[in-house]
DNA sequence: AGGTATGTTAATTG
DNA sequence: GCAATTAACATACC
């Protein structure tokens, strides 16, 4: 589920694993992957160097590499890394990177919606995407700014990248859950005090999320995202969740629980 | 068989 | 220019 907190656990995956060790090869299954470079050209900028620095921006993960350059990973809708020694390359990886060590790095990605992308700083890329500031770094009176610019529908308006980086379909519900605001709600019509709800709820959602590993199971009671299927329950008032379309996603919803202001 | 799926981008329409 | 919608990408699961 590669949104921000599940890319975050990515992150430190990568920082525990694979840093440090001098890079041996790299194999490119599916060149369709790279997004700026060639299967030659990735190995010509990784091999012989080792990753030194595992960092994030929303949905990003950047490998920072011995020379000083970045290699940039984004894992689509299915996408994730796995660090294995001593038997097969996971099923649907897409390019394998191998260590001096016998170790392995695999970028598996099922549908093949990711990329990897090479970059000089993280900065340049960022500005590249117009991404947004990531989704956990934005302060209550930035979150206010960020928000006067814009209309429309505020389920789109969180998941838009160019705004905040970081959130998708799935923590947005979770995110207007605790906030008790309807996805359908204008941007225009959320007062500030609403708008510091959806602050708080960004921020300790994200958070929320990353300290259970991004894994529903371990999330809190409280959070709408293991029964966000047809006939889950709301965590909050036992009702039945429905789900609407918004921002051309499923998005799902305790309809006694959010709420536009003045609605 | 058809619908749905955690993302991004391009094209189209209002 | 902005906002909303749809299609496309490729694959898996119900």
């Amino acid at each position: 589920m590669p949104e921000l907190p599940d890319v975050e656990v990515y992150r430190r995956y990568l920082e525990t694993t694979s840093l440090h060790q001098p890079i041996r090869r790299v194999e490119v299954e599916s060149p369709g992957v790279l997004a700026n470079t060639s299967p030659t050209g990735l190995a010509r900028a990784i091999r012989k160097r080792a990753f030194e620095a595992a960092d994030r921006h929303g949905k990003y993960l950047f490998a920072g590499l011995s020379d000083g350059g970045w290699l940039v990973f984004h894992f689509g809708m299915t996408g994730f890394l796995r660090y294995f020694q001593g038997e097969d390359p996971p099923g649907h990886t897409r390019c394998l990177i191998s260590f001096d060590n016998d170790a392995h790095l695999a970028y598996v990605l099922p549908r093949k919606l990711g990329r990897i992308a090479l970059a000089d700083t993280r900065q340049d890329f960022i500005a590249e995407k117009q991404l947004g500031p990531d989704a956990l770094a934005v302060d209550r009176d930035s979150f206010r700014q960020l928000a006067a610019s814009h209309h429309g529908g505020v389920k789109a308006w969180l998941m838009n990248q160019s705004i905040l980086a970081g959130i998708g379909n799935v923590y947005s519900d979770e995110i207007l859950f605790q906030a008790g605001i309807h996805p359908l709600c204008k941007m225009e019509q959320l007062t500030p005090s609403h708008l510091d709800r959806l602050h708080n709820a960004t921020t300790e959602v994200l958070s929320a999320a990353i300290d259970a590993e991004a894994d529903p199971q371990k999330m809190p009671a409280s959070f709408l995202l293991p029964r966000r299927r047809r006939g889950g329950r709301c965590p909050r008032c036992g009702g039945k969740v429905e789900r609407l379309r918004a921002a051309g996603r499923s998005a799902w919803i305790c309809p006694g629980c959010q709420q536009c202001p003045g609605a």
